[in-house]
RNA sequence: GGAGGGGUGGCCGAGUGGUUAAAGGCAGCAGACUGUAAAUCUGCCCGCAUUGCGUACGCUGGUUCGAAUCCAGCCCCCUCCA
C-alpha cells in the first residue's frame, strides 16, 4: 500500500508537522478531528465545523449501521453527501463499541454481534462487513480496521490474545479491503499497556502493511502517565513515514504531550461533550461555565479565538444559557470548544514548523499545572 | 353563615405515634466526562461542633416513656352550598 500523500514539512524532537492530501481536501497535522459519529458533529452545522479548521471529520460504523442504515445512507448518495460535509471522513470501524457496549455484544473468531442499544435487535459485524460498511456504503476516506479495543486492566494474557485477535481481523480488514486509490485503510496498534505486545502488535501490523497506523486502546483509564509511557514505547515501532492517529484522545495536555511522542491525529468526543455539558475548554484546562462566579462576568471565553462563540458571548450570557437548559448553550460551547482544540493544533503546527515546539510545549505545561492548581484551591481555571 | 379539604425543610410534595433531620422532585453549590447507549452522571444541600448537640413539620396548650403524625383552642388558605 503506499496510501495519500503524506508530507511531512518539519519535524522538531519526535513532533511532526505536515500534510496529508486526501481527494477530498488536504488534512494539516497533526489534526484533531471532531467526532461526528451519528453524522453530525453534535449541535454543530457542517458550516460552523469547517470555520473553525477542522479538515475531517469522523462517522461511526456502529452507530450509522444500526440507523438510519448503512444501505440507506448509499442509497442517499453515501455519507458526504448525506451529512452535507465535503471533506474527508474516517469512520471508526465499531471497534470501540466492542469496549464501549461489552454488555450488549458477543464475541468469536468470526467478529462481533451487538444488540442494538436502540430496540434490542441483533446485528453481526465483521472485519469484512465492518470495511464494506465504511469504504463501499458510507464512503469514507478512510476506514479503521475491525479491532477489540482491550479493557484497561486485562491481564496481560488477556491482552496478547486480544492483540492477536486485532491483527488477524487487520488482515482480513485489508483483503476485504483491496486496493483503493481514493481510499486509505488504517491499522491499530493494541497490547494494552505493555511494551512487548504493543512492540510485536506494530510489527504485525507492519508486515500486513496500512495506509496509517493508529494506536487504540488508550484514554480507557490507565492514566496520564501510563499512556505517556505506552506513546514513548509504541510510536518508534511505527513507520515515520505515514500518519499516526492515537484514537479517541483526549484532553488538551494529551494532545501537546502525545504530540511530542510523533502523534499527527486525534480525535475525541470531548469538545463536543462536554460543552453540552457546561464545560469550555481552555490552555488551561476545563472551566465550568455554571459557576456562580460567572453569572455577571462580561468576559468573553477567550477574546483571541476567532470563532464567534469564544469572541462574542459574555460567560454571563453563556452561564445563564446553561442554566436555562437551552439549546443554545450545547452550541456555543461545542462550536467553542471544537475552535479551541483546532487552535490548539494550529498551535502545535505552527511551532513544529518554526523549531519552537518545546517551548510550545513547556509554556502549555506551565498553563496547564497553573490552572490544575487553581482548581484545586477551589478557582476556575481561567 | 353552612359543609368539606388543607397548612411539612428556599419551592413543590411524600409521610398519620417510635426504625424521621423527615422520601422524591425542583432550585442552589460543586465535580466528572477522552475511537459518543451521555443536552448525561456524581457529590453536597437546617445550624454548630470530634462520635454529638441544638433547632424543625401554621400557632398555643395537652395526651404519651415517645408527636409532623392523636386531642383542644386559635390563625390562615382552598372548594362547594347559601
Amino acid at each position: 500500500m503506499t496510501g495519500f500523500p503524506f508530507d511531512i514539512h518539519a519535524t522538531d524532537g519526535a513532533a511532526r508537522t505536515g500534510v496529508l492530501k486526501t481527494p477530498r481536501g488536504e488534512i494539516r497535522t497533526p489534526a484533531f478531528m471532531p467526532v461526528g459519529t451519528a453524522g453530525t458533529v453534535k449541535a454543530l452545522y457542517m458550516d460552523q465545523v469547517r470555520g473553525t479548521g477542522a479538515d475531517i471529520i469522523l462517522g461511526n460504523t456502529y452507530h450509522l449501521m444500526l440507523r438510519p442504515g448503512a444501505e440507506r445512507v448509499k442509497r442517499l448518495g453515501g455519507l458526504h453527501s448525506f451529512s452535507t460535509w465535503q471533506g474527508p471522513i474516517l469512520t471508526d470501524s465499531g471497534g470501540f463499541q466492542v469496549w464501549s457496549l461489552s454488555k450488549l455484544r458477543k464475541m468469536t473468531e468470526e467478529g462481533v454481534t451487538f444488540r442494538s442499544h436502540i430496540d434490542g435487535s441483533e446485528h453481526a459485524l465483521s472485519p469484512e462487513r465492518s470495511i464494506e460498511i465504511q469504504a463501499d456504503l458510507l464512503g469514507a476516506d478512510i476506514s479503521m480496521q475491525l479491532d477489540e479495543c482491550t479493557a484497561f486492566g486485562c491481564s496481560k494474557a488477556e491482552a496478547k490474545s486480544s492483540m492477536e485477535l486485532s491483527v488477524r481481523w487487520g488482515e482480513r480488514s485489508k483483503a476485504a479491503f483491496g486496493a483503493r486509490d481514493a481510499q486509505n485503510l488504517f491499522g491499530i496498534v493494541q497490547g494494552s499497556v505493555f511494551e512487548d505486545l504493543r512492540r510485536q502488535s506494530a510489527e504485525r501490523l507492519i508486515e500486513t502493511g496500512y495506509d496509517g497506523y493508529a494506536i487504540g486502546g488508550l484514554a480507557v483509564g490507565e492514566g496520564f502517565e501510563t499512556m505517556c509511557d505506552v506513546l514513548d514505547f509504541t510510536t518508534p515501532h511505527l513507520p515515520s513515514g505515514r500518519p499516526r492517529y492515537l484514537m479517541g484522545v483526549g484532553k488538551p495536555i494529551d494532545l501537546v504531550e502525545s504530540v511530542a511522542r510523533g502523534v499527527d491525529m486525534f480525535d475525541c468526543v470531548l469538545p463536543t461533550r462536554s460543552g453540552r455539558h457546561g464545560q469550555a475548554w481552555s490552555d488551561h484546562g476545563p472551566i465550568n461555565i455554571k459557576r456562580a462566579e460567572f453569572m455577571e462576568d462580561e468576559r468573553p471565553l477567550d477574546p483571541d479565538l476567532d470563532c464567534p462563540a469564544s469572541r462574542d458571548y459574555s460567560r454571563a450570557y453563556l452561564n445563564h444559557l446553561f442554566r436555562s437548559g437551552e439549546y443554545l448553550s450545547a452550541m456555543l460551547l461545542s462550536w467553542h470548544n471544537i475552535a479551541y482544540f483546532e487552535d490548539l493544533t494550529a498551535r502545535m503546527r505552527a511551532a513544529i514548523a518554526a523549531g519552537m515546539f518545546e517551548d510550545f510545549r513547556r509554556e502549555f505545561r506551565a498553563k496547564w499545572d497553573a490552572g490544575r492548581a487553581a482548581a484545586e484551591a477551589g478557582a476556575s481555571p481561567a
